[in-house]
DNA sequence: CTGAAAGCGCTTACAG
DNA sequence: CTGAAAGCGCTTACAG
């Protein structure tokens, strides 16, 4: 009641040395299948229960692994959050979350903390802005760290760079907008300057260019409020668009709601294609067309990723792209 | 670079001995000024970084609160898990996450994580149907808990139960549906059984009761495309319901993507309150009235509780309800 | 206000 | 296959 017991009150129960019962609870090899039975009971008995600061402190892993956010209420990285968590308690991992609401000082302080807490690994989805101090001292700790879902133009030989190929998401929409809606087709959302940003506009970019049309862009935050804004503003000002790629859903599903206040008919008077494919695209009225990045498989796949860096050093490839594909839904079919 | 410098390494560079920098890195009055400088100095120096497992194991706290969460990826616990990670890093403390994804196996196994992880406090939103188990041993383990937003009937001596005042929330919805959209108001989604639904529902059974109405409900999980269905299941079997009491957002918003396809105007046909007013509620169209649950002050300010009663040794209330209003928007305001 | 000493609960070579 | 011993980097009384 009073004190949480240790390993030598488990020996005791057991009748072996500590060193023995620490054996069992890695899982050694080199211990009888009948004393191992042994030290199991007697950790029930005990109600024992590991201690991983003193197994951290005598160099063990720590078990934890650190997951910083640009922003977590985005639904597309709740889900990598989600995944990712769920990933690593599967293989016997904590997870330590931060969200750093694209702010780099938070970022900072967020990295700081987890070095701290000594986690295992990190995974970061980075801020804009940030400096490159904190990364520096990640690498001093040595601490295998991926960076997920967006560049920010840094050293992908120390953080490898896992993403989706935003490019080819692009190329797809803008052709199956092309195809259907004729050559008036419009970028909306993201702020210009973000490389993420710059991937996602790509494909529109290099396709509208190869068909010889000028591109029209409408910038600004990749959230609801913005698309509804801009379904206001185009439809008042651009009437002539008729195809529209938005940066990401978010911006989609908010022009869904801005062209039904405008009483403007997705899907037949005009075309939209979000981009993630996040859950509420499917359940959305009209549905809304998508570039899918599984995020969900992406999480899991990149969890695995780091794990295996830190469990047997494998170090990942500087860079990996996970495909993307178009789904088509009501809000691009023409009725 | 080879090894991380520890206080002996400081206590060198600073001239003094490793108790002084350990006082000092714990903020103790005791240190003179100067010295106090000294050592911040050789930390910078070093590149000192505490050790926080070494610093657990001595019996110092280890900063590390952990949060489990029933449904990560709905917004509303999406927001809570991000107002309160936020509130406690402002506060020195990392977040240990873990989704339960409503597994009450999955709950366990979390709970014993963090338990071994030796966290200082806990907030959980629980699963139902699970075993006291890992309540027994939380409580053996002597960790601060604060059981948020759900009851599962639990021992609130021990686990205080912070929510909201759910009961009223609905009597205000059902009272505003009544006054403006005749007598016949259902309630629709959540599962019947769980305590959670009976307290959102609770409000609406004692309105309709006072009022000589029979209640009418659909029940089923509390997601968009429960409210979809039931959209689609209203329009074609009760199209005598003018007035919608739901669960929670998630599923008025499933209703508005069901009553659009039905060709159903909710704001004119039909009167809609979710609850929760989860940002959304005000970008989709048209905008959802709803129960507002402040979800993000409530995250402050019980994750300052918790904190309380770590450092404190403050225990809190027994049970703690917020209070609701209600936001009246075009779903519910006739036209 | 500061220093020397003990000890938190583990893991890790090293013997046997 | 198992035990005795050292030590990880801190904090905490206890002297001075």
């Amino acid at each position: 009641m009073s004190k949480r017991p240790t390993i030598i009150d488990v020996a005791k129960a057991a009748g072996v040395s500590k060193s023995t019962v620490s054996l069992v609870l890695q899982n050694s090899s080199s211990v009888k299948e009948e004393t191992r039975a042994l030290v199991h009971q007697a950790i029930k008995d005990t109600r024992y229960v590991y201690n991983r600061a003193a197994a951290n402190l005598r160099g063990a892993g720590a078990g934890l692994v650190g997951l910083i956010i640009n922003d977590l209420r985005n639904p597309y990285y709740t889900e990598l959050a989600v995944s990712v968590q769920m990933k690593l308690a599967e293989r016997g991992f904590a997870t330590s979350i931060g969200n750093s609401d694209e702010d780099p000082a938070l970022q900072e302080q967020l990295i700081a903390s987890m070095i701290e807490h000594g986690v295992s690994a990190l995974m970061i989805a980075p801020a804009y802005g940030g400096d490159v101090a904190p990364f520096k001292d990640i690498q001093q700790a040595g601490i295998p760290t991926i960076q997920v879902l967006r560049s920010t133009g840094f050293d992908t030989a120390s953080f490898p760079l896992f993403s989706m190929d935003y490019d080819a998401g692009g190329i797809l929409a803008t052709e199956h907008l092309l195809e259907n809606w004729g050559n008036n087709v419009a970028f909306v959302g993201g702020i210009e300057t973000h490389d993420i940003t710059i991937e996602r506009k790509s494909g529109y970019l290099r396709k509208m260019g190869e068909a010889g049309l000028d591109p029209v862009s409408f910038h600004g935050k990749a959230n609801r409020r913005f698309g509804y804004e801009t379904a206001l503003k185009i439809t008042r000002d651009r009437p002539d668009i008729k195809g529209i790629v938005t940066f990401n859903d978010l911006v989609a599903l908010g022009m869904l709601a801005g062209f039904a206040q405008a009483g403007v008919k997705v899907g037949s008077d005009i075309g939209i294609v979000g981009f993630d494919d996040i859950e509420e695209a499917s359940q959305c009225f009209p549905q809304l067309s998508s570039v899918r990045c599984d995020v969900k498989t992406f999480g899991q796949q990149t969890a695995d990723v780091l794990l295996n860096w830190v469990e047997e050093n494998k170090q990942p490839k500087a860079q990996v792209r996970y495909p993307v594909d178009l789904v088509v839904r009501a809000s691009s079919s023409k009725t």
